[in-house]
DNA sequence: CGCCAATCATGAATCGTTTCATCGCCGTAA
DNA sequence: TTACGGCGATGAAACGATTCATGATTGGCG
């Protein structure tokens, strides 16, 4: 393997200086027009590929901003990436996406890394529920944004769906269906969109005059598919099966779903399924799925934009900002009107 | 905003010189007891976090493998990136996952980055037709493997997964249920994977005795669910409605299937469907889908141990390895055998 | 007591850019 | 003719880590 070509190469190629070549590159108009084309044709000639880790070396900071999700098997964080990538790359910064899979060993090894890449800004959606990982990290100097997660104000910056409002949603529009109990199945429950979404249904059993015991609570040991089934099986063991089931997210639904569909319990006659986040393939499931929707993309950009924000040269006047979206219910077949007047057994 | 603290601040510290902090760093075992505690108290005490790109300049590559695909959307994509992203992290590499979301332009602009980051390989599915952004990165010293598509031998790396016989497959389990033609809606057909499994289905056709005008085509724009819902209605929109449809990918299925349903047509009884990479969703689909399964994750982890091989200590040895791995069809309700097999309802 | 080897620590050189103070040159005005 | 302003080009000094030849100290052994 050759040895890269560097700037002193083209240099020496073009026959001028190594500040000249640097100059053709990053400020063209301080160059003649001669000399520039001269430099250019070496440029070309050789191949020549700037190093970018000797550019951030001398700047102290990369052009890259790191985005840390909690599940990128899950399309909702896809969408908010996307989101995030375009306002990015609008403002010409590269964007790192990495997976904590919600393990706080990995968010922390991430972060590490981060830090050593002196990256520009980081957007994370925190998977360790002690906090500790994020408190270890606002001692670097690197600015980040919350996503999907509040923030105490003024701490820093973040953009969230009011989940509280989110869980109320689905909760109000069972029980304005006539049901009188809820079986709520979460994720873990360290992690806040599962706490919150809980409290909404509390809220909103309470709107209706139900005591707190009419909330049944599984908790899932992972947001996926795969989880849902396991907690759709456990959900048929139940003594009393529930005519009302609220999932924490659509991945968990859609397992759900499954499990209870292949052991021959109609939906939603014999049981109403309402999920969360509206991913695409929620409409296009065995029987499309109700569920809550978030404005994904639109987090992703705004929390984007508030780390630019953040990060620009502008930065000095910068106030963290806490912006929260509302959520939105999509009401399809799996919440069915239908009460099912008499459907317990 | 503090100056970053740097390896001498930390030697000033401890009373030590630099090269003594490199060395309890990157090779402890150099360093007396004291001395190490001495330093690694410093570190602590400092908050010292390595500048990776004044490592990574010095050492001439980074510890990063880029990896682009054609579109973040697709679970299959997420499961492939899966596999090599473990690989990559058991050999103590980071990965940095990006999404030329099919568009030979933003593939330009990745592979011009990685080139900057002096990456220490890519991973690509490509996604331009002319190919002509590959060969220009070749220039580069670095190396890359091909993920999902075939490569002539020798020439480099890649991994992939037979779509001819992926598409005969699917072809044939169709043709053997009885159906006597076969619309076929794939993607871009500048897309290989499209362009095999359409040789596939025509080898089935062959195979059957019939003739190449038994295969209808549809292409669409994009390999999504959007795409395969307008694919589905421009099925609708056919003089002869087909009996038999396979699609290039599980989402322009999952379109389909939406965009088919919702025009009261049956399936499988007015109409057998089968898609490709049997995605988790494909079996919680409406009509769970029979699918041509592909080893993702396997392809992912190969590839990146591939790449690790070529870019590893023993590199010198290394000879381009062309590894074709082997579909499987899943067949559920979608293709039918038995019109009478309604669920119950 | 003196010599040698082993063990640690040192600090200068290096990687490839960017930046900036400086210098040469040419044309113009005094 | 001299002084001056401005344009272009120069080259050395960072940036922060790693590496390596060298120096210092110690202990062992004859």
């Amino acid at each position: 393997m050759a040895r890269m070509v560097g700037i002193k190469d083209v240099a020496r190629q073009a026959g001028v200086s190594v500040g000249t070549v640097s100059n053709v590159i990053n400020r063209p108009d301080l160059v003649s027009e001669p000399t520039r084309a001269r430099v250019q044709a070496a440029i070309d000639l050789l191949g020549f590929v700037r190093s970018e880790s000797a550019r951030q070396l001398r700047a102290g900071r990369s052009r890259i901003v790191a985005m840390l999700v909690l599940d990128m098997g899950n399309p909702f964080f896809v969408q908010v990436a996307k989101g995030a990538e375009r306002a990015a790359r609008d403002a010409g910064l590269g964007v790192m996406l990495c997976n904590s899979a919600e393990d706080p060993g990995e968010e922390a090894d991430y972060l590490a890394l981060f830090a050593e890449q002196r990256v520009r800004g980081v957007l994370v959606t925190p998977a360790d529920p002690t906090g500790a990982n994020l408190a270890a990290f606002r001692r670097r100097a690197i600015p980040f944004v919350l996503v999907d997660r509040d923030a105490p104000v003024g701490e820093l910056c973040s953009v969230s769906v009011d989940d509280v409002a989110g869980g109320r949603l689905a909760a109000d529009h069972l029980l304005d269906a006539g049901h009188r109990s809820i079986t709520y199945i979460s994720g873990p429950m360290h992690l806040a969109q599962c706490r919150d979404r809980r409290t909404g249904v509390l809220a909103a059993l309470a709107g209706h005059g139900l005591a707190e015991d009419s909330l049944t609570h599984i908790e899932a040991p992972r947001l996926d598919v795969a989880a849902g089934r396991e907690a759709g099986t456990r959900l048929l063991g139940l003594s009393r099966r529930p005519t009302a089931v609220f999932c924490a997210n659509d991945l968990l639904a859609l397992g759900v779903l499954q499990a209870v569909y292949a052991a021959g319990i109609a939906i939603p006659q014999d049981l109403a399924l309402v999920g969360y986040d509206d991913i695409e393939f929620a409409s296009a499931a065995a029987v499309p799925l109700t569920s809550v929707r978030q404005p994904a993309e639109r987090m992703g950009r705004t929390a984007a934009e508030l780390l630019l924000e953040e990060t620009g040269e502008a930065a000095e006047g910068h106030v963290h900002q806490r912006v929260v979206l509302e959520p939105e219910l999509i009401t399809r077949q799996s919440s069915g009107r239908s009460p099912a007047a008499a459907p317990r057994s």
